[in-house]
DNA sequence: CTGAGTTAATTAAAAAAACTGATAATATTT
DNA sequence: AAATATTATCAGTTTTTTTAATTAACTCAG
């Protein structure tokens, strides 16, 4: 990354000083600097570039096709630089939050939330990693994310977890004939599609089965929830996922809940972040803007920082 | 131009080198720096800008929000500047020649000039100016023009002159019965249409008939060779310009010479310079350059520079 | 859980850079 | 010809940057 920069900002500041008002004596006074200290400025650019950029015309400065050249590239640069500086010193709302979702509130939750936040905040950039609750708290554990959307658990002392919904697993079927009530341990046999390993949907729902259920009869696994429900519709088959992600294909019927004796899988969604994580105006004002939107999207209102 | 500009180049070269590798002491050392140079300048930058760039997570300085925001705004700047600082440390060729031109010589030789300049040197960009001989002579005198060429004659000790071809000025007509030998005294009273005050053509041929003629009917001044010929062919009257700007006409009897006893106006072609120019590698190729296209365009071979 | 090994932050001192004031040189104006 | 104005240069001075040494906080291995 450019080892030898020698030019300076200063340098070019003056220099597109004296090429505005052509005189070294007014520029010192224009920039409360003495004559010699802007006439050494203009020396030592030159020295740098290895060869004059001005003319010395009747102890006037007239840019020479040189100078006139390097006039020309550097005056926009010097200009934004400018601007960027004043931006960056002046507008807290600017930034690019690192958003992470675990793969249920990346499809299901995330758009919306998104979408509503740049609407607020439109010089505020978002990028949005997808990856399952366990990839997504060890991208907040190494800092290459800000702030993460997960389902089920998540450990570790260095994340802050706060509990910013909730939501319901539900046993789910195409076939309208297998959704009578049951026990789980009757349809434990039954061919079910399951995420894959890593995913807090199945995570938790394993965890929640484990003293009923011996041995599950994972058929198949899959990374997505859309391509497990597009199974579902082809094939008689099981699944445990997320209620919101279903709602409108329960309401059209196209799939069905199964009605399972005692199985009342709740789960939370969290917000979780670093510890560690400075907390600025942009990255505090995106925290209270998802609590606020979130606990109006699902029915649990917003819950206070776990600690556990 | 941006008073209170704290930002270093430095400091961007240090962030920048920082986001890349993540660690103080890494940047360190491939920057040949004490490590807690670049902790200060980084803390430095930080301060000017008013709030972290960087969260410090585990001893590693990964990029916040913001910084990141910055990082995308500053890579780009910086490289360009890399670039540019290289490129005119190292490249001879490049620059922005201003050059002037009378009247005649604009219409009439400059575009080849310029044209087969540009061919040769891509990188050089030219700027033309048109003006007649003594409004040159001024922007060379004023440092406005790196370079002019123009016809008939200059003062100012200030002021390069060469000779870098010749032309001669002849009397012109439409009308082919004028065309008839004859003594200047003879035509003076007929109508003539000239070239506006302050233009070389003009005042050449004025000094060269001054002590022939004592009233010239001047019935019409113009500012353009090509509207002096427009003229010329619709109403009957007189012009002296330039062989070169008439040739095509004269060969294809659209105009015709008058033949004029004891008429031989030559005049010069100059290339002038300030005499404090700095004659830089790219000046002194566009000398030699326009010395021997003008010599190859124009009979008349280069002459040494003429010393009045 | 402890201790060796990293790494960033901090501080005072040293080095480098930027700047000043005086002066010289040169051109312009009166 | 003298007065004015402007840039270049030089030797100090001030300011900024950098270093060396130290401290503090964390990681990792045993």
């Amino acid at each position: 990354m450019g080892k030898n920069m020698k030019l300076t900002l200063r340098q070019m500041q003056i220099f597109l000083n004296v090429v505005e008002s052509g005189h070294l004596t007014n520029v010192a006074k224009e920039m409360n600097l003495s004559q010699s200290a802007v006439s050494m400025s203009i020396k030592e650019l030159e020295n740098i570039l290895g060869r004059p950029l001005f003319d010395r015309i009747n102890k006037k400065l007239i840019l020479n096709e040189l100078g006139r050249a390097f006039h020309k590239e550097i005056l926009p640069i010097f200009k934004k630089l400018v601007d960027i500086e004043y931006e960056f010193k002046n507008s807290e709302n600017r930034g690019i939050i690192r958003v992470g979702a675990s793969t249920t509130i990346v499809d299901y939750l995330m758009p919306s939330i998104i979408c509503s936040y740049m609407r607020s905040y439109p010089d505020v950039k978002i990028t949005l990693k997808e990856g399952n609750t366990q990839e997504i708290a060890k991208m907040i554990k190494d800092g290459s994310l800000d702030i993460g959307f997960v389902e089920g658990f998540v450990s570790g002392s260095e994340i802050i977890k706060e509990k910013i919904g909730s939501d319901e697993l539900l046993v789910i079927t195409a076939d309208q004939n297998m959704s009578k009530r049951c026990e789980i341990s009757d349809i434990a046999d039954k061919r079910w599609v399951l995420r894959e390993e890593g995913s807090g949907t199945r995570e938790v729902f394993l965890d929640y089965i484990k003293e009923r259920v011996d041995d599950l009869n994972i058929f198949l696994e899959l990374g997505h929830t859309e391509s497990i429900k597009s199974i579902l519709m082809n094939r008689e088959c099981l699944t445990c996922i997320s209620k919101i992600s279903v709602e409108s294909e329960l309401k059209e019927e196209k799939l069905f809940k199964v009605d399972v004796k005692d199985f009342e899988c709740q789960r939370d969604f969290l917000m979780i972040y670093h510890k560690d994580k400075y907390h600025s105006a942009l990255f505090e004002k995106f925290l209270l803007f998802s609590r606020e939107l979130m606990s109006d999207m699902i029915d649990g209102s917003y819950c206070s920082i776990l600690t556990k």
